[in-house]
DNA sequence: CCCTCTCCTGAATCTAGCA
DNA sequence: ATGCTAGATTCAGGAGAGG
């Protein structure tokens, strides 16, 4: 038999009919890389909420006062967050968006069933609604959470490409973008919008490029018009979403249909560097690209060792790995050995790490 | 008799002493026009975190920010929540600032109070501390929620001053500023800082211009270093604070006296000087500007790229930025990416900077 | 006087891999 | 699981020294 949990039982690249909650039970354990979560925040619910079991969240009425209303919020929102995370791979992460309407309850909700908030995201809008009334400030920003499974997990974080992405500045946490309209926007057959909160573009291609890699699986159990599939498709990444109306699903198809899949050349990102292959300094010793006995200086001229054969160094009273004696020169907590010494080659000096880049050319 | 609930009662522009849920209990009911509260955010820190240059970061780890679990923190939360809501005019407000660890429960802790959300307004911090880890997003922000003590309430929002400080455009729920730092930043005797989490004047100048009338009392339950006691002065308001520890009362008391309060005509408006904002290559790409994979063609027609997911280029031999790619393609020591690439469009020729204007039109 | 350069610091839930 | 070690990682701005 095949293994019921495993992945190749997922319905890759499809829209899946139905309430969202019912949808993710039915789908095997462990099974996907990010789930991007858009969930509704009407709080007048009008029986729509159905608990895992099939049984109806006793939810607001006509005469329903605000506990009710939130606390059906919260039941509703406990259900789906706690069927998301059953979904999730060990090393897997959420984000969900939403307003000060609902985002409070989602966030904690997340904490409370064992996600593990690892930023806030601020979606700044450059062209917002006004406030009409001028009685508060415009709403300028929605909110989204990114979270792991749970605390201590290896979530996927492409640090380099955002920086790259951001003009070699580390990303910050406040996103300006357009709200999405203009040719970006869907319509139907009307010329009506054809979903109320559809999200740019360039959302989801920064969520998905900065906290997936190629290949993975993502899932958005609100899918509406699909455009977590569309920017999931054009970025190589496998995608499923769920979605209970109609029409929403038959927008999504249409539009997912007509994007194309980027080559691979393009979607390769700027890689970190902690995923080059490791390089020994003992290496550089045996292929005698340093002799035992040569004297190396720190990069800020104060200090001095000698190579020994094991690839050690010895100072004046240390001995030990190339980190460890810088450290330990240095008094610091630690020391990058590669970047800290420097060896002489024809009266010049020259950092060690051009010879570790040498070797790691070696072996492409 | 004198009614018991009447402001006269009230320690007016003092700093009281002691547990802040104690100390608001003892106070006459609907008495304060405005809270803004600055709650411990309960970080949960584990080890030291150390700069790349090995110097160690001065962390957030005093006593008053340490909770057992969630729950205590919650059950805290709600009980300084419900005395605070008890000091409230009907017509008053509140003002909480927090961080993803703590603003998500705030909020909804607020919004079952019975507490009205009206904005949630974003500090977008200037100059954040970077993450030294490369493995989040900077968190460059933090939340303040602007809530009414009830749904319904006529709470104050002085639209018109909020817009004039904004330079005649309705101001938004994202507020950009600086961190407090130089000279506004509170030293103690040893000349370390006073307090680790003192908030910028310029926030609360934002907050009491907008939601208060000369002549309101504000309460502060979390006062600190006295930041809401010496705005609240300055602008023309009374004030209360509440305060546990004594070498924060020292340092306020000494502080708010030597703030002076402004003549009427004097509130001074801080113009922001707006320098153009730069725009990131990969926004182009982003938000579909530019596809990845498409071509880019040199100004002089001599070289071409391929625009990537993340915002970089890739030529013959070489992956970079645009400037980086350009540069190495004329073998000159840099070069402006922006005018010097150009991409296709229904047969014309476009310098990509034509894009990077586009993007600087939306943001005015 | 100005300019340059160095040093310091800010609410932080900040590693990965192998033995 | 725990422990150890290699080695990757920062932006804006203010203060102060030196030229």
């Amino acid at each position: 038999m095949t293994k019921p949990n495993s992945a190749d039982a997922l319905p890759i690249n499809t829209i899946l009919e139905g309430d969202c909650i019912d949808v993710m039970n039915g789908l095997p354990a462990a099974s996907v890389d990010l789930i991007f979560a858009d969930p509704p925040y009407n709080l007048q619910l009008k029986g729509d909420l159905h608990r895992p079991d099939n049984s109806r969240v006793d939810a607001v009425d006509d005469d329903w006062d605000q506990f009710s209303s939130f606390s059906a919020y919260d039941q509703f929102t406990r259900d789906w967050l706690k069927a998301a995370r059953r979904l999730l791979k060990p090393d897997g992460a959420i984000w969900v968006i939403g307003s000060y309407h609902n985002i409070f309850r989602v966030g904690a909700a997340l904490q409370d069933a064992g996600y593990w908030i690892l930023n806030d995201v601020v979606w700044r809008k450059s062209n917002p609604m006004p406030n009409f009334r001028g009685k508060r400030f415009t709403n300028a920003h929605e909110t989204m959470i990114w979270a792991s499974k749970s605390e201590g997990a290896k979530y996927t974080f492409n640090y380099e490409a955002l920086k790259a992405l951001n003009e070699g500045i580390q990303m910050r946490s406040d996103w300006v973008l357009p709200i999405c309209n203009g040719g970006e926007r869907l319509k139907d057959e009307d010329g009506e919008k054809a979903h109320p909160t559809q999200k740019p573009q360039a959302l989801l291609h920064r969520v998905l490029v900065g906290s997936t890699k190629p290949g993975n699986i993502v899932l958005d159990p609100f899918f509406g018009t699909g455009t977590t599939g569309a920017v999931a498709k054009m970025l190589g990444r496998d995608w499923i979403g769920i979605e209970r109306e109609d029409k929403y699903r038959t927008v999504a198809e249409k539009r997912i249909a007509a994007v194309r899949r980027l080559d691979k050349s393009s979607l390769e990102v700027t890689a970190s560097k902690r995923a080059e292959p490791r390089v020994p300094f003992g290496q550089l010793v045996e292929r005698g690209m340093l002799r035992p006995g040569e004297e190396l200086h720190s990069m800020n001229g104060r200090h001095k060792a000698k190579v020994r054969a094991d690839g050690t160094l010895i100072g004046n009273d240390i001995k030990g790995s190339i980190h460890q004696v810088g450290a330990h020169l240095e008094g610091a907590p630690s020391c990058n050995g590669w970047t800290y010494w420097c060896f002489k080659r024809d009266g010049k000096t020259v950092p060690i790490d051009v010879l570790r880049q040498q070797i790691r050319s070696e072996l492409d």
